[in-house]
DNA sequence: TAAGATTATGGGTAGTTGTGGGTAACTATC
DNA sequence: GATAGTTACCCACAACTACCCATAATCTTA
C-alpha cells in the first residue's frame, strides 16, 4: 500500500554488507515514483548520520543551492559543503544501493544501521550514535518546542 | 449509524493475537471516509499508549513536517522523533491492522487490550498502564480544567 | 425466538523481502 | 596487451509478510 509519493516514515534496522550495500526498506522503494528512476542522493547529514534523498527532491536542493551567491562567505561555504560529498547511487534488482566509503566512515557505520523516514529523505545510522544524539536532545528545553505548537497539532 | 465522518468516541476491549494483529472497531471502520482506503498510521503516543491516526488525518501532520527545515536543531529533531516511530498499516480483510513489535513493546500490550477513541485518533493501552495513569490524573486539580472552558462548551 | 448477517479471532500458504555470494565486464597499471 | 583489482549485474535461498479461508461468537431483524 502506497502513501504518498516519495514519503518516508518509519524506522527499519538493516545491515550493511562487505560490499557497502545496504537494502531500502520495501515501503520506501514502493513509495518512489517513477521518475526517480530508483535513483538516490546520498550525502553528509547534520548529526554524523547519512542523509538519503529520493534524485528528484535533491534536484529541488540543487535549485535552492544555484540560487545562493558565491560572493557571501556563508553561502560559499554552505554550497561547498553540501555538494562535495553527495554522489548518486542507483537501486539494484534487490533494491540495495551502495554507500561509498568515506560516507560509511563519516557516519561510524558498522554491520548493523537503522535507517529512519524522515518525511522528504532517510537517514542512516549508527545505532550506538543515533541512542547519543537522543540522550542528548532529551535535554531540549521542552519550551523549545512551543513555537512548534501552533504550526503541527499532534 | 454512523456519526461524522473519521470521528472516534467509545471504549472497546480486543486481543492481541500471535501475528501481532488488533481488530479496529467496526464502528471506527464504519466512520473511515473512503479516502483513506482502509489505512492508518500507528505511531507512539504520549503516556506509554499507541496512537492511531487515519491515513488523510495522518497526512495532515506528515505535510506540516515536511515544512520544517533541517538546518534546524529543534526542527530536525522533532521530525525525527515524530516519523521515526510511525508507520502505515492497511486493514486486512476481516477489519485489523498489524502493530509492529517496537509499538508493542512501547505500549507495554499484552494480549488484552483496550482501544479508545480520542475523537481524531484511537489509543490503544494495556489495560494495567492504563488504570495507573486513571490514578495519576485524579490528582489533577480540577480547577486545571478552567482555563478549557472557554475553548470548549461541555 | 429463530435465521441470517456481521464481527472477532485463529491459522495456512503463496509471494515478497533481506542477505549472501558468484561471475562477467570494466579499469588501471605496468 | 596481459594481469590484477574493482565494479556492476545476476542468481539463490531462508525468513518473513500479506492475503486468504475457516470458525465461533455476537448482533440484527423479521
Amino acid at each position: 500500500m502506497t502513501l504518498t509519493n516519495n514519503t518516508f516514515i518509519g524506522e527499519y534496522s538493516y545491515s550493511l554488507d562487505t560490499k557497502g550495500r545496504v537494502n531500502i526498506p520495501a515501503k520506501f522503494r514502493q513509495s518512489l515514483s517513477e521518475d526517480n528512476e530508483n535513483t538516490f542522493v546520498i550525502t553528509r547529514g547534520i548529526d554524523s548520520c547519512i542523509w538519503i534523498y529520493p534524485l528528484t527532491q535533491w534536484k529541488m536542493i540543487e535549485n535552492n543551492l544555484r540560487n545562493l551567491s558565491s560572493l557571501s562567505k556563508i553561502h560559499r561555504t554552505f554550497v561547498r559543503n553540501t555538494a562535495r560529498y553527495a554522489s548518486p547511487s542507483t537501486c539494484d534488482k534487490q533494491g540495495r544501493i551502495i554507500l561509498t566509503p568515506s560516507l560509511i566512515e563519516y557516519a561510524g557505520l558498522d554491520k548493523e544501521l537503522l535507517i529512519i523516514g524522515m518525511v522528504n529523505k532517510m537517514e542512516i545510522w549508527n545505532p550506538d550514535r543515533l541512542k547519543e544524539v537522543d540522550l542528548e536532545n532529551i535535554k531540549i528545553d521542552p519550551a523549545a518546542y512551543d513555537d512548534l505548537a501552533d504550526k503541527i497539532i499532534l
